[in-house]
DNA sequence: CAGTGGTCTAGACCACTCT
DNA sequence: GAGTGGTCTAGACCACTGG
C-alpha cells in the first residue's frame, strides 16, 4: 500500500477547490479531472465519492453533471419530537401484517420540503382493534395513542448509532444506497411498565443533527 | 443504470453465504468469488466493501484474507457519561496551542480492550492557568475542572450526527478512513450561561450504541 | 445529439501475512 | 514463496439530461 493512497491526494487537492468554489458552481467532470490529474477516472472517482459523501459535492443525473454543494442547511431536530412525532410528515403509510399481529406505521421526516429521515413504529395489533381504520394520520402517533385508546406512557430510553441506507429507505430520502445515516430506536411502555411500541428512525446526517434538550445529567460522583 | 447492479446481486448472494457461516469463518478470496460469479473482481469488492462497512464481514492484512465478523458485541455507552468523561479512557494527551488560547484533551475511550470512541474537548488555557501540568488525565475531566477551578456546570444540550473517520481519527479507531461515524457534541457552559467547554466524541457504530438514559418527555401537546 | 455520471471488465503491481 | 486484500489503469457500455 503506497503511504498516501492517489485517491487520497486527488481528494485533498479537489477538497482544495471546492473550498475555493461558490456554492453550486459546476464542478470539471471526471474525465476532464481525470486528464488533468494524470489519474484514471476510477481513481478520481473514489476521492469524488468520498467527497459526496461528505456532503461537500452533488453529483446529479445525465447533463446536470457535478457541482459544489450548497452550504449545508442543517436542520435541529429535536429528540423529543421524533418520539412524540411531532415532526413534519409526509407520505404516512399504515400496514398491518395480520400473521404477524404487527402494525406498521411509516412516515417520511420534512423539513423545507426535503425528505430528512424516515419513522417508522410497530404496535401489536391485538392491543389497538381498529387501529388502521381509525387513525388519521395527521394526529402525533402518542397523542392518538393516548386519545384513542387511553395509552399512558412511561419514560423512553433511546439509544442511537450509525446505519447505512437500504434501498428502500435510500429511495425515500433520496441519497444513495449505503449512504451513512443517523438511527434512532426506542421502546415506548405504559406507566405499568408494558411495552406498546417499538420505534426506529433514520435520519439524513448531512441535512439533519439531533438535538437533546431534556437531558438530565447525573451529578458528578465524589469521593 | 441497470435495474439491479450485478454489484448488488452480488451483494444480496454474499449476505446469505455470510447468514449461512458460523463467527469467524474464513470467506472465501476476492479472485475466486469473482471467478464463481462470473463478476470482475472489482464489481465483487464493491459488494464485499458495503458488508465490511455493514460490520458482516471483517477483511485482515496479508494472508488473513477475509472472514465472516463475530456477531457484533455493542457496547452501550450513557451520554452521561461520554459528557461526564465517565467511560474508560486510553491515550489521554493534553495539547496547547499558546497563540489560539487553547487547551485540547483528547482521550481514545475504550471497551474490552477495543477501541470505540474518541473524546476531544476544548478548553480556554486563560481560564484554567496550568492546566496542562495540574492535570493528571485520569480524573474525569468535569471533576477536575470542579475541583480545581471551582467550575460549577450548567445543562447541556448535545446533538448528536453522523461522521466520516479521518486518516487520523481511522488509525486511533482502527477502522478505515472515511468509515461513517457517530458524532456526539456539546458545549459546556457554567451555572451564569458562560461557555466553558467545547467537546466532541465519534463512537464506531458498530461496536457501540449510545443510550440516553436521562431523556426527559414533554407532555404532549393538547388543544 | 453530445456529454455526463453509474457501472463493469480484465488486467496489473504492491505490501503484507501466513506457512 | 504463495496468496491475500489495497490500489490503480485504460478501456467499455449504459441511462439519463440538457441544448
Amino acid at each position: 500500500m503506497p503511504a498516501i493512497p492517489r485517491y487520497y491526494q486527488a481528494k485533498t487537492r479537489l477538497l482544495d477547490l471546492v473550498n475555493e468554489l461558490p456554492d453550486n458552481t459546476p464542478f470539471p467532470p471526471e474525465r476532464e479531472l481525470s486528464d488533468v490529474f494524470g489519474m484514471s477516472r476510477t481513481t478520481i472517482r473514489k476521492a469524488l465519492d468520498e467527497l459526496v459523501l461528505e456532503g461537500r459535492l452533488i453529483r446529479g443525473a445525465g447533463r446536470q453533471g457535478t457541482a459544489v454543494a450548497p452550504r449545508k442547511q442543517v436542520h435541529r431536530i429535536g429528540l423529543d419530537a421524533l418520539v412524540q412525532d411531532l415532526a413534519a410528515r409526509e407520505q404516512v403509510v399504515v400496514r398491518t401484517s395480520g400473521a404477524q399481529d404487527v402494525i406498521n406505521v411509516e412516515s417520511v421526516l420534512v423539513r423545507r420540503d426535503e425528505p430528512v429521515g424516515v419513522r417508522s413504529t410497530c404496535l401489536r395489533a391485538s392491543r389497538f382493534p381498529g387501529f388502521a381504520e381509525r387513525y388519521d394520520g395527521t394526529t402525533p402517533l402518542r397523542q392518538f395513542l393516548s386519545d384513542a385508546y387511553e395509552i399512558r406512557f412511561g419514560d423512553v430510553h433511546p439509544w442511537c448509532t450509525t446505519a447505512l441506507a437500504t434501498p428502500r429507505v435510500a429511495r425515500l430520502l433520496d441519497v444513495r444506497p449505503a449512504t451513512p445515516l443517523l438511527s434512532v430506536a426506542w421502546l415506548g411502555h405504559d406507566l405499568r411498565g408494558a411495552p406498546v411500541e417499538r420505534s426506529w428512525v433514520v435520519l439524513r446526517g448531512d441535512r439533519a443533527h439531533l438535538t437533546m434538550q431534556g437531558l438530565r445529567l447525573s451529578a458528578p460522583a465524589r469521593p
